[in-house]
DNA sequence: CGGAATCCCGCTTGATACTG
DNA sequence: CAGTATCAAGCGGGATTCCG
């Protein structure tokens, strides 16, 4: 079981899945479109969710090269699911913004002694 | 968001808060209950989901100590969204490693030259 | 353009020992 | 019993470079 939420325990993984919500997108077009990842992570996400079956990875054989990836039957489902645990996020945000804040009143970082 | 999300991406968070579902439990308990976890990730996860608000601590003052931890409302909802999550995981868990399998088959572990 | 390979630093985590 | 303190190690991931 852990194996398999590991798919959504990678933060990237889920953003991936959302970028590629309604629309197939170039390796190039992904990594501008999720903010803040690298290269390498871009890839090696790519790479987990195409091995699961989350989205295909198709390559034009032109010049410059040409690779699309589109989300699979099953990775929108996932987004379907995961969609839940966004909107729960979402509506809680600020009540959980609150709880921090207040914790970190009461317990304040230990002082130097 | 990302933040927020946070909760639920360290992977020990959901286990505790899936172990306290339905009953309060003990430090010592839910060292027990949830497998493989360290004394001390269990600790700083709890206090992240006190911190969010999730759980709440308490302490009887007798000998020996006894803190039990509860989950919240908030965190019961949290569990209501995540379980969308579990459930989609059980019910593809075959599907993804049959696909696994399969790409890696495809896609043999590079040969030394 | 879309990667693969390498280097390497830092944060997370585990193990261990100690304490109220 | 329920932690805290400390240290060391592993590896996740960024930056960089090179290739088809």
């Amino acid at each position: 079981m852990l194996r398999i939420l590991g798919v959504i325990g990678d933060k990237w993984s889920i953003l991936v899945v959302g970028t590629l919500r309604d629309r197939t997108l170039r390796f190039g077009e992904l990594h501008r479109a999720v903010t803040g990842i690298s290269q390498r992570m871009l890839t090696l996400t790519l790479r987990q969710l195409e091995r699961d079956g989350l989205l295909t990875r198709t390559v034009h054989a032109s010049v410059p090269p040409r690779v699309e990836y589109t989300l699979t039957e099953l990775g929108s489902t996932l987004l379907t699911a995961a969609t839940a645990l966004g909107d729960w996020a979402a509506a809680h945000r600020n009540e959980i913004e609150n709880n921090r804040r207040h914790y970190d009143e009461a317990h304040p970082p230990r002082a130097r002694r």
